[in-house]
RNA sequence: GGGUGGAUGGCGGAACUGGCAGACGCACAGGACUUAAAAUCCUGAGACUCGCAAGAGCCGUGAGGGUUCAAUUCCCUCUCCGCCCACCA
């Protein structure tokens, strides 16, 4: 055969596919369906090896499904939005849509280079009118239903980018795209409603079985319930009480200070009785200037005590001093804690510092450190209630529920539930996004879009001068309007929508791309989904998969699908590294995926990152492995001309019961792996043996055919890993139909069974000898060949034996004394 | 600080339910082919000790202990590394 061609044939293929619509699918009913998600790609510009890692494993879950009989969903997309096209404009002004749009062009042809097995029918970008009016259209049922809302909130505002940043986008005080600082500003903002789901969010996880366990919990931990109870604290002389949350209700006899965040508005309020106000409000000031990282990253904690006025605690009845302090957080519970130093390590350092009393309220209920002292330091730790009146003995876990209650009864408190999730921010005062489909009037106040107007189009004649507010502002034609609702003047919302909305419900869009008159048509979309499997960066554990799981159940309320949650099963991939670090463009160690293709071909660049390392871990990459992956490959192309050439080597006859048994194991290790374990890398050395061992048999044999046979088997196990290349080669083969077309093979469990098996055989632990007994040998058949064996006799000789274990087809361990 | 994942040859990584540690690949060495090289095909190999050798012994999965006939795998204690969150009351 001739030399392996990489790019005559992998371009032969592709168009052939193309052509001949081989991934084009639609519903067929009574037929299994199988849809096959990846994140979908930012336009950056460039594909990266983290892409064609990505959707190569993309490619082989949808490949070998397809093989195995289903009716496949596998489409790409682009998530269009987003500030580089911006900052792209501001820069280099290029429009965004202009930026964009090229290199929505240049990425297309390099994935269509990959041979991925799309349906490119499907694909969309999400800064197309068609797709955000969608964006829009859901944006005003979820203002119907009271899941959007408008309020003024202390933002990370990011001075370079000029925008407002959600918390989950600003990382160690720096913005998450441009690395700025951030800072604080306070500004009107659209929210949506997402906590109205934290609640069925968390419980939602019992659905997921199939996701990775370190995903969950990272959720968890990001919707972050909590148990607690809220009780008011009367401020004396002021006649105002003030409303603290704590986990720690059975602590409530050692509260001997109570703390506001510095925002908490009762400062404010109580204004004129705090006798210190101007030290109080130049904290406030202070702390307010600082990132919620600059006040967490501080090792000391800093604090002022609002002097003239105390708390009373209503439990002891003594007063108690009140501070401010920037370690609480105005956002998270009720803004004010009550501090017990003796059971919590902030409170108590904040109390060894300001000399605050500390009473002991809870003793460890084991009695050998019962004589514990509180000067030692904190007690954490479950235990007995001491110095709390009547609670005194009974048991802190249970005083949780004693105290909550009785503070029920008394009326100063109640049991709540705190989440850590907060809604989420959706407004960027940003051009290049959704615009936010609402009207201010001055008569009528916030009037949604009619939905006959929608798209709210992006206006072609905004400025980029990347200062001040949003470009939208610049746009005479956007910005003025007439009020739905009364007809008079009005102006348009200039914000836009964060581009995690449009991520947020794409993959339904994919199921009927097409669709002018809805989002998509239901039964299409219940046709596909849930999605089966979903392949994407860890990174996206937190934002993008919770927004999705939380509008797809905004979705089924809105009656539009019929399933709780959008992804079935889920794959976080690991990242491509080289020599150890991330490949970046400022560390300038980028491996470029264009170069490998070219030398190589997309098949061994694919075959490389799946066979490096499992899926879910990181990969470094290896130009030492990339040639080992191509001669692999090239040594399948020449097996062609090995199997189907007369050999006779009758000297060292190899029997075909053995390479048979082979190929049905490998069959099988192939098909568990891809379907069940998603370890690739372990589905390819076993093909690698499988090669290996037909070399070996086609060598030492007779050969009947049997070899082609095998050979035929090793196509298919490779197709979904090296499509094009296995194509080629089942043409060679005399196929007519397409290797990706072609049903999986199947294995036979008992053509793997061995007649005869070896059996390591072990004296007191230790590795002795081996002996070959057969499958149905039983206990006494094994005691008499080892007998027989001289090796492992002489071991025995003069011993007595006290133990014989003959584990079946394992191991024979023999105990002597 | 909380959560979570991990630590196995020179390297990437295997190992079912506790049952021969190191599959497969890379790098390395030797052989065949070749005038030669590359490519290819074949073979070898964890460390240490003894042996000319075939081989034998012994130690080995981050460290220490435990359970077991048997531990990379289960239990306890500790060290280090990655990722996510982080003053969450």
């Amino acid at each position: 055969m001739t030399e392996y061609n990489h790019s005559e044939i992998e371009k032969k293929w592709q168009k052939k596919w193309e052509e001949d619509r081989v991934f084009e699918t639609k519903e067929q009913q009574g037929k299994e369906k199988y849809y096959c998600l990846v994140m979908l790609p930012y336009p950056s510009g460039n594909l990266h090896m983290g892409h064609v890692r990505n959707y190569g494993i993309g490619d082989v879950f949808a490949r070998f499904h397809k093989m195995k009989g289903k009716n496949i969903l596998h489409p790409i997309g682009w998530d269009a939005f987003g500030l580089p096209a911006e900052n792209a404009a501001i820069k280099n002004k290029i429009h965004p849509a202009k930026w964009t749009k090229q290199n929505i062009a240049r990425m297309r042809e390099q994935l269509k280079v990959l041979g991925i097995s799309y349906d490119w029918n499907r694909e969309f970008a999400t800064c197309t009118p068609e797709y955000y009016r969608w964006n829009q259209w859901f944006f005003i049922k979820m203002w119907e239903r009271g899941l959007i809302f408008r309020k003024s909130a202390n933002v990370n505002w990011c001075p370079s980018c000029n925008t407002v940043l959600a918390n989950e986008q600003v990382s160690k005080g720096l913005c998450w795209r441009c690395d700025s600082h951030t800072q604080q500003r306070d500004l009107e903002q659209w929210f949506i409603k997402i906590t109205d789901y934290a609640d069925e969010l968390l419980e939602g996880h019992k659905q997921l079985c199939g996701w990775p366990e370190q995903v969950l919990s990272m959720q968890k931990d990001w919707i972050g319930k909590s148990f607690g109870t809220e009780i008011e604290f009367a401020v004396t002389g002021t006649g105002k009480k003030l409303k603290i949350f704590t986990t720690r209700p059975d602590t409530l006899f050692g509260a001997t200070f109570v703390v506001v965040a510095p925002e908490h508005k009762i400062i404010d309020e109580i204004k004129s009785q705090i006798t210190n106000y101007n030290e109080i409000a130049q904290y406030v000031i202070e702390s307010g200037g600082k990132s919620n990282i600059e006040r967490s990253s501080c090792k000391e904690k800093t604090g002022i005590r609002l002097e003239g006025i105390n708390a009373l605690n209503p439990a002891t009845g003594k007063e108690i001093p009140i501070f401010t302090a920037d370690y609480v957080l105005a956002g998270y519970g009720t803004g004010a804690i009550m501090a017990v130093p003796a059971h919590d390590q902030r409170d108590w350092e904040f109390a060894k510092k300001y000399n605050i009393p500390v009473i002991e309220v809870i003793k460890s209920s084991n009695s050998c450190d019962g004589n514990q002292s509180v000067d030692k330091g904190v007690y954490e730790d479950e235990g007995v209630l001491v110095n709390s009146r009547q609670f005194s003995g009974i048991k802190s876990s249970k005083a949780f529920n004693v105290i909550s209650e009785w503070v029920e009864k008394q009326n100063f408190g109640k049991k709540t539930i705190n989440f850590k999730l907060k809604d989420w921010l959706i407004s960027r005062r940003r051009y290049w996004g959704t615009p936010i489909p609402m009207i201010h009037c001055k008569m009528c106040g916030t009037v949604p879009v009619p939905e006959k107007d929608l798209p709210v189009m992006l206006p072609e004649d905004a400025e980029f001068t990347g200062e001040g507010e949003s470009p939208l502002k610049s746009s005479k034609t956007f910005v003025n309007v007439k009020c739905p609702k009364c007809g008079m003047d009005a102006k348009r919302e200039t914000d836009t929508m964060d581009t995690f909305v449009d991520s947020s419900w794409y993959y339904t869009r994919y199921c009927d791309n097409r669709n002018d008159n809805a989002a998509f048509d239901s039964a299409k979309v219940n046709y596909w989904m849930p999605v089966n499997q979903y392949v994407g960066g860890i990174e996206h554990a937190c934002m993008h998969l919770i927004y999705s799981r939380f509008w797809y159940k905004v979705m089924r309320d809105l009656g539009i699908v019929k399933h709780d949650e959008p992804f079935e099963n889920l794959l976080t991939q690991g990242m491509v590294t080289l020599n150890g670090s991330v490949m970046s463009k400022s560390k300038g160690n980028i491996v470029s995926p264009d170069e490998i293709i070219k030398k190589y071909g997309a098949d061994t660049a694919r075959l490389f990152t799946l066979f490096a390392a499992p899926p879910q871990k990181q990969l470094d990459w290896s130009m030492e492995g990339v040639e080992g992956c191509w001669r692999f490959i090239n040594r399948i192309w020449r097996l062609f001309d090995v199997v189907h050439t007369k050999t006779e080597f009758p000297a060292a006859e190899k029997d075909k019961n053995d390479i048979l048994r082979i190929m049905h194991q490998t069959i099988k290790k192939v098909t568990v792996d891809i379907e069940k374990e998603f370890q690739f890398n372990t589905a390819i050395s076993s093909v690698m043996e499988l090669v290996n061992a037909l070399y070996t048999y086609k060598y030492h044999s007779n050969d009947d055919g049997t070899s082609a046979e095998v050979y035929k088997t090793v196509i298919l196990l490779m197709s979904p890993f090296t499509p094009h290349f296995c194509e080629e080669i089942w043409e060679r083969l005399g196929y007519k139909e397409y290797v990706s077309a072609y049903p999986w093979p199947s294995f036979d469990e008992s053509m793997m069974k061995q007649s005869s098996v070896e059996l390591p055989v072990q004296i007191n632990g230790k590795l002795r000898g081996k002996i070959i007994v057969s499958a149905e040998d039983g206990e006494d058949e094994v005691k008499k060949i080892i007998e027989k064996d001289e090796k492992i006799a002489s071991q025995l000789k003069g011993r007595q034996i006290a133990k014989f274990i003959y584990v079946r087809g394992r191991i024979v361990t023999i105990f002597v004394r």
